[in-house]
DNA sequence: AGCACGCCGACT
DNA sequence: GTCGGCGTGCTC
């Protein structure tokens, strides 16, 4: 018998089977998908079972498998091939796509330990009449642990002191068992569900007649349509049927509220994975699953790989967030694999949002998905009011963070005990410091991107390379008191409404709040517990939160967003600002919402102020068209990258010539032109992009170049297929 | 990746 | 004469 192992090393050279003896010992154990250490070139290495077969007609003298790892974990045949399609998707090793599917306490690596958590228990070791006599004869400490484990058979070492615990082992009078537990555990809370409307009670309808077939629904519901009571229902339908569920959040802020509904609903059926966990959390989660005592998962991009058996629907929540698309190594989107998982199982696969993207949308619309449209909040709750105003005429006022508008709607909100949520989506203090004496500004030195001010640390810091100095007094050119510092970032709105404002509680959500476990769910908590009135936030506080007592929406600066140059720009702002509207007026009163913009012509904007998602749809649609990018055409993006600017930029010419030779000619080659951010970490970077609707050629040609460049030690290529940015 | 082999420069 | 620089090549 002989095995077909990949090793742990990701190296294109190595990206292949190797063939290993298996001995006698472990004929019966080893299985397809299991962890291995074999020799491999004088040495051990982790790998993975593909395949084991009969036959071996190569002349090659081969080694045997040294041992098998984590006995408890084998790939299952569904795992196995998706590590397969993730690699065509996005032209990884295939050893790093199974390493993107585990979890990391679980991943290929030398360091082992037990991430198990134990309980110990103390148990009586000795005959009854041996344990009477010392009862009998003696009056200590002891006799009571005893006489307590006369009664209980099993109790928790942790009630006992340690000494007595050490005196009575030393008898031999009792034992300690290590059980393991999860360290997790939620139970179900006893809570009346809610009846779905009618509208709701369609859609839930529509799926479960079709739940044993694939096929992908697109849930179209406003801001507060209820969604969630739908998932519920899906899912319960689920299970009883005896199968599993998976449901996709976009991240940890929206999936604290999610989580905690579902718990109380579902109990221990839930396992959840998110980057919030520690290390040993997601690990006992995991666990959950291959052990087969849950079945629910819910999670972000990566519980997509989840090991569920027996899968019966899986949910993409807030599909159009770009979080389900990785950004880093095997940049594969949630939606993609969870297409694969829904074929294999033949279930349904349902992807919701208040604003879809462009993509699935223009699917739904050629039926190859099937639409579901809720136009309605439940209980008829109005669609916040939503107003632009024009910052232009706000200037002779000399109001440049807060209109006249805003701040009289505030006003009203403290007046009158309500709750109100700013977006602001730039964090920091202040992006631009310039001098007015000179005119120098501050520019990170590796990566070409002028600094931010965080006043609370009194630092300037580089977003990107994370770069940080201490701000200076003077202006480092000149050596005058010049510095001025432009551009409005969380921090500086934070102290402009603490003086505006002295009255008003606030409290702020971004990504400097919010770096300690926990702190996210803490702010939202207190929020809701009406702790503070005014929520200052990125983008972050844009999905998902409900918060009953909170009327007014206003946007600081839509602009930010709408002038960054890239094809989606248009799609994130209308989303973002739709999104963020929803959070008004989730209560019993009408909710406001309130735009600043320089541009109030823009017709995105005007789109989000209609509440009007298909019309926008219908206008962004025709630009793309125009346009030749998504959905009517393929994006790749191939950014090549050098720490020598020569190199990278004779490489990407050559990268481009050899992409107009070989691609089809219906394909169109951008480039290469300096990336965005053409220096980012002392390495710089040049894009080239293809925009293609059928080229045959394509994942061939990407996969000649892909393997041409990995030998290349100077240049290296980043390929992102679909990309989500240029 | 990591380790061996291999072919040229400065040292106890 | 040997020690050691890192270029090249191979790993079941």
């Amino acid at each position: 018998m002989y095995a077909y192992c990949i090793i742990e090393y990701p190296i294109k050279t190595l990206d292949k089977a190797f063939t290993y003896l298996i001995p006698e010992s472990l004929k019966k154990t080893l299985k397809v998908g299991m962890k291995v250490l074999v020799p491999f070139n004088k040495r051990l290495v982790h790998g993975i079972v593909l395949n084991i077969t009969d036959n071996y007609n190569d002349t090659y003298e081969l080694k045997e498998i040294a041992q098998i790892e984590d006995e408890f974990l084998v790939l299952n045949k569904e795992l196995l091939e998706l590590g397969q399609v993730l690699k065509d998707l996005t032209l990884c090793n295939l050893i790093t796509a199974y390493q993107t599917m585990l979890p990391s306490a679980l991943k290929i690596k030398n360091q082992k330990s037990d991430y198990n958590k134990y309980i110990s228990y103390v148990s009586l070791n000795a005959k009854d009449s041996l344990i009477n006599d010392y009862i009998n004869t003696h009056k200590n400490k002891k006799v009571a642990i005893l006489k307590r484990l006369l009664q209980e058979p099993k109790v928790n070492k942790k009630e006992f002191d340690s000494a007595s615990i050490r005196d009575l082992l030393k008898l031999n009078f009792i034992k300690i068992t290590a059980e393991k537990i999860y360290r997790l555990n939620k139970s179900k809370e006893n809570i009346t569900e809610p009846t779905p409307t009618l509208d709701q009670q369609k859609v839930i309808d529509t799926i479960i007649s079709s739940l044993n077939e694939f096929k992908t629904f697109l849930i179209h519901g406003v801001t507060g349509s209820g969604k969630t009571l739908i998932y519920i229902k899906l899912i319960k339908k689920v299970l009883q049927e005896g199968k599993t569920a998976l449901l996709l959040v976009p991240e940890i802020s929206l999936t604290e509220q999610i989580i905690s509904i579902f718990y109380a609903y579902f109990g221990s059926k839930v396992a959840i994975l998110h980057s919030g966990l520690s290390l040993t959390e997601k690990y006992d989660e995991y666990l959950k699953i291959l052990n087969k005592d849950v079945q629910i998962v819910i999670g972000t991009r990566s519980a997509i790989f989840a090991p569920l058996e027996n899968l019966g629907l899986i949910i993409i929540d807030e599909e159009h967030s770009d979080t389900y698309k990785q950004n880093s190594n095997p940049r594969y989107h949630a939606r993609d694999i969870a297409s694969f998982r829904a074929k294999y199982h033949n279930i349904p696969l349902v992807l919701g949002s208040a604003t879809p993207s462009l993509e699935s949308m223009a699917r739904a619309r050629k039926n190859v998905y099937t639409l579901l449209t809720l136009n309605k909040r439940v209980n008829n709750q109005a669609l916040p009011k939503i107003k632009l105003v024009d910052m232009k005429e706000e200037l002779p006022k000399r109001n440049f963070v807060i209109s006249e508008e805003l701040d009289k709607e505030i006003k009203l909100c403290l007046l009158n005990k309500e709750q109100v949520i700013l977006l602001l989506n730039r964090r920091g203090y202040s992006n631009l410091i310039t001098c007015s004496n000179c005119g120098f500004t501050y520019k990170c030195p590796h990566c070409e991107i002028s600094l931010t001010y965080h006043k609370s640390s009194n630092t300037l810091r580089c977003h990107y390379c994370g770069y940080t100095k201490i701000k200076d007094d003077i202006c480092p050119k000149c050596h005058e008191k010049g510095l001025n510092y432009l551009g409005l970032g969380t921090e500086k709105l934070e102290k402009i409404l603490n003086e505006k404002y002295p009255e008003a509680r606030l409290i702020r959500m971004d990504a400097d709040t919010t770096t300690k476990k926990g702190s996210h769910d803490k702010i939202i908590k207190s929020f809701k517990n009406y702790e503070y009135d005014i929520l200052i936030g990125t983008q972050m506080i844009s999905k998902g939160l409900d918060f009953q007592r909170c009327t007014l929406v206003g946007i600081i600066n839509a602009d930010s967003t709408l002038n960054i140059p890239d094809f989606r720009s248009s799609e994130r702002t209308f989303a973002l600002l739709s999104q963020t509207s929803g959070r008004a007026g989730r209560g019993e009163k009408e909710g406001k919402v309130i735009i600043e913009t320089f541009n109030p012509d823009n017709s995105t904007l005007k789109n989000v102020v209609a509440n009007s998602y298909l019309n926008f749809y219908e206008e962004e649609m025709h630009i793309r068209k125009i346009l030749k990018y998504p959905p009517y055409y393929y994006l790749v993006n191939i950014k090549v990258c050098s720490k020598d600017y020569e190199e990278a930029r004779t490489n990407s010419l050559k990268i481009s010539t050899y992409l107009k030779n070989n691609l089809d000619k219906t394909s169109i080659i951008l480039g290469p032109s300096t990336a965005l951010n053409f220096r980012l970490k002392n390495i710089y970077r040049f894009n080239i992009t293809i925009k293609y609707r059928f080229d045959k050629n394509i994942k061939k040609v990407l996969k000649e170049i892909d393997n041409i460049y990995s030998a290349n030690k100077s240049v290296f290529l980043e390929i992102d297929i679909n990309p989500q940015e240029l």
